[in-house]
Formats: structure tokens, C-alpha cells, sequence
DNA sequence: ATAAATTTGTGCGTATGTATC
DNA sequence: GGATACATACGCACAAATTTA
């Protein structure tokens, strides 16, 4: 048979067209000419000009509509696998199945699957995670850092994403190192101080905090916490302060806040890391006989079902879950498109609101 | 041109094979009939049969060889891709992230990967997600069906499933069609039957029920329910029974408690479909005045946060969800690892368990 | 070792059906 | 309704790889 190039007829057609596609002769959405007429401009019979569509149809590069025409589908860069993976602390804890939620929302309707991993907040997994998804093919990663204030030391994972041309998103927060990776994060000292001045202007003025040390979110709401001190003139006293590690999460804010108690260390309100510990604190209070919000006020963080429909509507802190994901999964597609920093138009910070509940009451006006 | 069953000759040719593969008639390494020969069998050109073919072999059950015939693939088993498909009705609601925690546990634990779907209860998005796993060579998959009442039209899909001898497992529930399929789901008839014997223990004998009706869940819930009154001798009254539907969520149980109210229906006990309709419920009694457990009594289901944090703990059903997903992930593991259903140790039916708490009392000795 | 037969791969021409404009 | 274009289908011819006589 007629060969050139010692290529059959059919696969130097297909290059041809394939060639047109990649240089941008036939764009995205194009009507590409009718199979006759391409077998008269190649002087190739009908039958041949099919088995090369057939073949750019497979590829997923053309679609051919019955009675209209055969057109260039839109580009997908790479022919990618499709797949995203995504990296959390937890998955069921009660914040991150709404983000999951948010992130499956945005990247399912542009026809993406989510490869899912979590961490347990472990370094250790983190590392073992991202071992595995570099053997997996996917065309991008959002990422919760666990332990986020640590110093990391598997920075080269992360290096070999960048090598790899594999563009990724920190959600919650970033490591000291890569702080100029696009992230979206919490404005969680907004949310410290916002929670923590209205303590304040209640009028309290011995407001014991206790947050989380060993991730950035702790960190930032204790900031704010300190931040609202100086603001009205209040000195910081770290004597009040429980800070905790996530290994004691169970234990040392209770004990504290016993400890506290039976001490006779004054106390008027407590910010608490979270709505969870909240819970756990108003326990420990009413087994010592104290009642929220009569003798002592307390605050959430998270705005979860808990701080809802708990024993007392706490006052609490909401940030937007599934905005949060689908922000993230919005940065990712434009890193995975290529969309400059500069041209991004995705605010990179969600601003906290502040829930006012039951679980809180203005002070007496004697100190 | 001629068609039977409306459908064109290749693909009856090609469905033809396709069912000769999966019935084993043709096995793996199998020589098929030459093009030739299955022009002559079939009655149709060379052509057709090339054209049903070439289907095949893009769907990975055939291989051409220049001059030599074309063979049955051997399907290749392990060196695999190491992810395995999860799809859910949904993910962040309340039980489902602890399901797939489970899940992912034991399948981290084994080196797999998951890729999670989710469905919204929507048949339309299962058969698109189905769709999109097929794409992603996948080694097995963990499904729950949405709204699992209703007979399935998309059963191509998983006879696709079986023909690549791609293992699956049911959670939840199973299709009608698919209930020889391995499957692991909780005995919701025994929940709702223990609960509700405990309630007639206690002496109650008006107990309204309120029950989801258009998934199996809810529809098992209320079957136990019937069976604890049968069991008691106590004829079933439909008009003390609020079934509702998933729309009506928000509005429905409500409504019709404080209807049985202000109509004096006598109401000593409520058995709601899960612990948010108790908690829902509650409220709405609260506003007319009436006190739990004092004035009537009232279980939950899910043994969930809110049961055990709201303002009344809930006596309400446990079942335990990272179970299921580690129960369902095991399952999935022994098909993957081709172990027969007979060899199988790995329970199919997860017992409930009833958790007292507070919210119900003893009913005093007149009626 | 060679030739013949078999089988897939490539290519051409033609005809009819059907959806869209 | 008519024109256009894709979808399905048949028959034929020759090339290339492999098996078999």
C-alpha cells in the first residue's frame, strides 16, 4: 500500500491533524472539515479519514456529533490523570468533611476525582502521604500542613512537587519555609481577638485562654488573644494561659481548669481553643459546681453542630467550611491552569464572624 | 441498515463476545474465531466484526496480533494501581465521615489509596461517578447506593465492573437486582425494634414513631418498630405514625408532634427516625410547654455527638460506623485477593446497640 | 527451507440510515 | 423538504506477520 514515512495513511493523517490542534490551526470548539472534504484535500478515501478521527476521538481530543460535524473538544492540558489529591489532618472530625465537601463540590464539576489522605496531625503520615502520592499520578494537592508550627523536615517532598511541576494549595496553613506557596488560611487572630475583646467588653477582665500549641490555628488564636489584651490596656499574664499539645487534648484543659478552680486563681471567662474543648471545660466546671454562663462565661471556636445544640448555645467563632475548600480548590485550578499570582483574584483570607449565644453574661460592675 | 433490537450489528456482536467472556465460555489466553470466521458465523462483514472488535479491545478484553488471531486478555491482577473508589450518598453529613475513616484506616493500612465520590442521593451523579471510576483504574470499590428503594437502571455499570473482575461491596443497602452481591449493612429492624421494646418496657404504651421513608434505613427503623408492638400484643395504629420524606426533614416531624398536641392524641413516648429529629422534636415540645423525660419520654438513633452532648442525653441506638467502613474494607480485600464468599469470616450484618441515657422514664402504673 | 494457508492490518468504493440545519 | 454530515454496513483488494504443510 501507498506508505510514506513508512506510516500508514491513516496515522500520518491523525499527526497532521494532531499537529493543526497542538499549534492552535484548529482551536478548542472548532468545527473540523467534514470527513469529505478532508479525504479530498489528502487524497485519501473516506474510510481512512475515519479510522484517523476515530483515533483523535479516543484520545479525547475531537467529538464527533451525528448530523452536525465533528469539533475540537477543549483542550486538557497533559491529558492528566484527573486526579487531585487532597491531605488533612482528620477527615472525620467535625470541621473537615464540610471542607472535604467544599473542595469534592468545585473539583467534581470540572471533572476531577479526590485521591484522600489523612494524617492524624502526624508528621510521620504526612511524609508516608505524600510518598504515596507522588507514585500517583495527580495534577495537583491541597494540603492541611499538620503541625503546622514545627519546623518541617521533609521540605524536599515539597521540592520534588515543584520539580515535578505538580502544583499545590496549604489549606489552614503553611510551613515556616514555604510561606510563599499559595495558601488559604483562617485569619484566626481576627477570630482570638474578636472573641476575646467581647469578653472584655462584657467587662471581664480575668479571662483564662487555652489553646492549642502545636499548630498554627492555636498559635493565631492565642495572638489575638494577646492582642486584645493590649488593646485595652490589660497586661498579658501568662499564669492564665493553658497552653496544650494535641497528645494532652483530653486531659491537661480540664485538670488546669480544676487546678485553677481549686487554687482560687480568679477567673471570669475562658476562651477556649475550640468548641470541643468548651464542652469538655464546661464539664469540669459544673463537677465543681460552677455554672455557665451565671458564674463564669465561656467561649467556642468553630461555630459546629456541638456549639449549637449543646447543653448551653455557645458563643463561638464561624468561618465559612465549604468556602474554605472550594476557595481551595478554585487556587489549585488556577495554579493547574497556570494562572500567575499576580492575575489570581481568590482572596487568600477568610474573615471570622462572631456568634453571640447563651454561654455568656455581662459582669457585675464591682471588680 | 438492518438492526435488531434496535441496536446496530456490531454492538450486538460485540454485547455477543462480551457475554461469552464474562460467561467464561471465552477465557483469559483464549484464542477467539478469526474475523473471518465470525463474519461467516454471525452473517455480517468483515468490517462489522472488526468494527465490534476494536470495541473490545479498547476496553482492554481483547488483543489483536498481526498474523496470528486475536486473544482473550489475561486479566492482570495486583501490580495494580493501589487505589480503591469509595462512593457515598454523601460525606459530611453527620455519620459518613466515621465511615469512611474506617474505610481509609484499613486501607491505608494495606497501602491503597482512596478516591472518594460523593453521590448527593442522586442516581444521576452515582451513574457519573461510576462512570468517572471507570477512567481511573481502580481495584476495587465501596458503595453505598442512593435511595436504594428504588429499582436501579444503571445495572450496565456494574455488570461493566464485574466483566474487568473489578470487586465491589455494598454498604447501607443493596440494589434489588445486586443482592447476591457482597454487602455489609446494619440491622436497622432490629434497632428500631429494640428501641421501641424498651419503651413498652418502661410502660409506655401511646408511643408515636417518626421514620424517613425513602431510604431503607428509615423503612427498616419503622418495620422493627411494627415488630416490638406485635411482640407486645399492641395493635399498630398508622395514625400515630409521621412518615416523612427527605424534603420534609426540617418541617414535617415538628408539625405533626405539635399537632398530636394540640389535638390531645395521647403521646407518652416518641420514637424518632435519628437523634437530630429528637433533638428537632424536643424543641418543639419545649415550646408547648412539655418536659422530657418528665412529661414524655423520647429516643434518638446514631448514638451521635448530639446525643450525647445536647441539652438532654438521648437514649438512642449505637451502631458503630468506623466498623462498617473497616468491615466493608476487609470485605473488599478478601475479593480483591480473590477469597471465595464461603471462605469468608467477615460478619455481613452489624448489630445494633441500645445506649440509655436520659431522656426517658418509667411510666407510672395507671394508664 | 520454502511455499501455501491463515489471520490481522490497511485501504478503496459504495450504499443506506438518520440527525441537524 | 432539501442539503449536509455523521453512523452503520457491505464487498473487495492487497500487505504484513505468523503458522503450517
Amino acid at each position: 500500500m501507498a506508505e510514506r514515512n513508512g506510516k500508514a495513511k491513516y496515522f500520518n493523517l491523525m499527526e497532521a491533524l494532531k499537529k493543526d490542534i497542538a499549534n492552535g490551526m484548529i482551536r478548542p470548539g472548532d468545527k473540523i472539515p467534514s470527513e469529505n472534504v478532508l479525504s479530498q484535500q489528502f487524497g485519501v478515501s473516506r474510510h481512512t479519514v475515519r479510522k484517523a478521527l476515530s483515533i483523535l476521538e479516543e484520545e479525547g481530543l475531537i467529538a464527533a456529533q451525528h448530523g452536525r460535524g465533528t469539533f475540537c473538544i477543549k483542550r486538557t492540558r497533559s491529558g492528566g490523570s484527573r486526579n487531585i489529591a487532597v491531605i488533612t489532618t482528620y477527615i472525620n472530625d467535625y470541621i473537615f468533611p464540610r471542607l472535604i465537601q467544599g473542595i469534592d463540590d468545585v473539583m467534581t464539576e470540572k471533572g476531577y476525582s479526590i485521591i484522600l489522605k489523612n494524617t492524624y496531625n502526624s508528621r510521620k503520615n504526612e511524609e508516608k502521604a505524600l510518598e504515596d502520592i507522588m507514585t500517583k499520578d495527580v495534577e495537583g494537592l491541597i494540603i492541611e500542613p499538620s503541625k503546622s508550627e514545627i519546623f518541617c523536615r521533609h521540605i524536599h517532598q515539597y521540592e520534588e512537587l515543584d520539580l515535578k511541576d505538580i502544583p499545590y494549595v496549604f489549606i489552614q496553613g503553611t510551613y515556616p519555609q514555604l510561606s510563599s506557596k499559595p495558601s488559604i488560611t483562617m485569619d484566626d487572630v481576627q477570630g482570638g481577638y474578636l472573641i476575646t475583646k467581647y469578653l472584655l467588653e462584657l467587662g471581664h477582665r480575668n479571662i483564662v485562654g487555652i489553646f492549642k500549641i502545636d499548630d498554627m490555628q492555636g498559635d493565631h488564636r492565642h495572638k489575638g488573644y494577646i492582642k486584645a489584651f493590649n488593646e485595652f490596656g490589660i497586661p498579658y499574664d501568662p499564669e492564665r494561659v493553658v497552653l496544650y499539645h494535641t497528645e494532652d487534648r483530653r486531659t491537661k484543659p480540664c485538670l488546669m481548669v480544676k487546678h485553677f478552680l481549686d487554687t482560687g486563681v480568679p477567673m471570669d471567662a475562658i476562651v477556649c481553643y475550640n468548641d470541643q474543648v468548651a464542652l469538655e471545660v464546661m464539664q469540669a466546671l459544673s463537677e465543681r459546681g460552677k455554672k455557665v454562663p451565671e458564674d463564669i462565661s465561656i467561649t467556642g471556636y468553630d461555630n459546629s453542630l456541638i456549639a449549637q445544640n449543646g447543653p448551653i448555645p455557645l458563643t463561638t467563632i464561624a468561618h465559612p467550611k465549604e468556602q474554605l475548600g472550594r476557595m481551595a480548590a478554585q487556587l489549585l485550578l488556577e495554579k493547574m491552569n497556570g494562572v500567575p499570582d499576580e492575575e489570581s483574584k481568590i482572596p487568600r483570607i477568610i474573615a471570622p464572624e462572631l456568634i453571640v449565644r447563651d454561654s455568656c453574661r455581662r459582669r457585675d460592675g464591682k471588680g
